[in-house]
DNA sequence: CTTGACTTTCTTACAGCATAAGATGACACT
DNA sequence: AGTGTCATCTTATGCTGTAAGAAAGTCAAG
């Protein structure tokens, strides 16, 4: 589509039926996500994918049943390379801090897929041994089984929705909700609105973050039995 | 709501060029609004709409510049009838509560509109409204307007993010994934997550909203300036 | 070395999608 | 009666995902 597009692109090298590409599913996943970064989730096309790897659009079917499985693939694949590695021993309270904070800065590396990751359960390897161990010390702080996995259901929720209300993927971006739409809104009705807006206050993604996992954080702990 | 919604099709009645059938941009949005919740997001096509209506399908650009105008109108419309009238004087802490459930219980009438909600920003006069009647409530308890701000945010998110993945909205929805599946993964890898599947421990997710809703506001609580 | 199965790729084709452009008729004013 | 505006339909275009099957390479067995 774009110049940047046509310059990522292999080489088509006009091949015929059973002269190979040499392509994994892997491969496949990767070269979507990049699109997707690139030009957002409207930019992947089974076509455009496609192209990028230098491919009739058909080829892919090889790799991946239907372009559902695709998209399926490509929240795997930013949940694998989002969740972080536990180091051994912490306390409860920094182990999921750490967690949280981890899983936040690696979904916003592709803003564009989070749309999807909330509906679709990612149970990859990587994030179940995480699960695992945070229930371990979940568990042994003290926390019932049931509620161990309420916390962390919770606090991945709390994160994705965060990571994708950050990063607004408006498809049909043209929005202008700022200070001035408000006020012309109704005129003295919000006041404590526009004075916010004006102010700039509350507008720290990262604070807001930040705030509110300590407050939910801090929950969890006066909840604790015991 | 509206003979659309109740799936009692109009007769098409073949109208010419320049016959009216006499609709109105809200009766397009409930019936998009009633396709969706039957037939769920990819059953709502300009053609089916159109169908839905009585009319062709390019007559609906008479009333939405685009689908995707259409979509925004759906959430908008979700959001208007799912945030709660808000009565007068309570604590902030009881106030965010009941708006919050009553949020959630609201936003779950129609699932299928959620994966469009976390995205797409509603700010609609009812709940600019309600923010606003919030605000006032946060600052007089003390809160900083900015800090106010982040926590009706993040409680927007959180409510939005637990109705969402409540309602798996799993397009080509053919998941496995229980106890037997994650066993399968990895024999004796994961103990406790076996376990609590098994139990079926952690699973409510009326419970599990509600024991996180306690702890945020809880956490809120305790970080409050004073 | 040939044969035949299997794998990977391409080709062609189709139905369904959003939507651009413009024709058509009906109503409200003048 | 004439004129303009509005709501609707008609037609057409270029996308989309993907079904069906042909073609060409690889590889194992005879």
């Amino acid at each position: 589509m774009t110049v940047a597009q046509r310059g990522r692109k292999r080489e088509a090298a006009r091949r015929g039926p059973g002269k190979r590409a040499g392509m994994s599913r892997q491969q496949v996943l990767d070269a979507a996500l990049g699109l997707v970064d690139r030009d957002g989730l409207k930019g992947l096309t089974m076509r455009s994918l496609g192209e990028e790897l230098g491919v009739e659009a058909m080829t892919l079917y090889h790799y991946v049943p239907n372009k559902d499985a695709l998209l399926d693939g490509l929240v795997e694949q930013v949940f694998t390379a989002a969740t972080p590695a536990l180091d051994g021993a912490a306390d409860w309270r920094t182990a999921l801090h750490t967690y949280a904070t981890a899983l936040r800065a690696g979904l916003l590396r592709h803003p564009a897929v989070l749309p999807l990751a909330i509906s679709r359960p990612a149970a990859t390897p990587a994030t179940l041994d995480e699960v695992e161990a945070l229930l371990g010390l979940l568990t042994e702080a003290g926390f019932p089984l049931g509620r161990a996995l309420n916390m962390l259901n919770s606090l991945a929720v709390f994160v994705i929705g965060h990571a994708t209300a950050e990063a607004r993927i408006v498809v049909g971006a043209d929005e202008a909700g700022g200070a001035d739409w408000i006020a012309a809104q109704a005129g003295g009705r919000y006041p404590l609105l526009v004075r916010a807006a004006t102010d700039g206050a509350g507008t720290d993604d990262a604070e807001r973050f930040a705030f509110a996992l300590d407050a939910l954080l801090l929950g969890f702990e006066a909840l604790r039995p015991e």
